[in-house]
DNA sequence: CTGACATTTCAAGAGGAATTGAATTGTGAA
DNA sequence: TTCACAATTCAATTCCTCTTGAAATGTCAG
């Protein structure tokens, strides 16, 4: 992970519909969500979830299966983990004023 | 903060000239740098370097203080920590497989 | 095969973000 | 005051992102 690619995946949290497409996938858990759920759950329309979860996809947040007519979208939390270390370790060196921003 | 200040705050991110700016200031430390030092470090000209801090300082990532001739900036940990605790803990739920993102 | 449904893709337009170089502001030295 | 330096601001242009509604794709039931 580089500069570069970092700021194209801060770019895909850079949107609130997208920042509520993450948090309902994260509330449905394992089970995931079909596009049209979720469209629903942030209320937008189809064409319009459909460009913010292609955004999401390309940058691996997220993650499609079909299933049967629908599309089943989970939250890859790795891809999200990945990013944070960029920023807390590569990025800002370790710099012990950040450890405790997970809480613990 | 919610989904929209999270937004803006990601957005900020979203560009690899911003992030070698808060790289090089982590680098700095506590002594933080003139803009001119950021511009010269990130390899921007001087209205592009201050473009870009201006941005991240309306995020409150950065902060400038005068010094002499020269704007001194500094890194604020406390604002990233912030951001990165709305995306584990807020928006993400403390999910546990977050936990491990700060390599803890 | 036909029809209905779920979702994506496409084209067009609106709006915001980035780059450039010139002009401007603020600060200090002589 | 005058000059030089540090940095920002401005205007113009370009580029990218987002939104909308219509059209196309893929999938299954009858």
């Amino acid at each position: 992970m580089n500069e570069q690619e970092a700021a194209t995946l801060f770019g895909a949290l850079s949107n609130d519909d997208r920042l509520r497409v993450i948090r309902a996938l994260v509330r449905a858990g394992p089970a995931g969500l079909a596009a049209g759920e979720i469209a629903e759950a942030i209320g937008a329309s189809p064409s319009r979830a459909s460009f913010h979860l292609s955004t999401l996809s390309e940058a691996g947040f997220v993650h499609a299966e079909r299933q049967a007519r629908s599309l089943r979208y989970r939250v890859d939390f790795d891809r999200i983990g990945a990013l944070m270390r960029f920023l807390l370790e590569e990025c800002c060196a370790g710099h012990p004023d950040l450890r405790s921003c997970c809480g613990s």
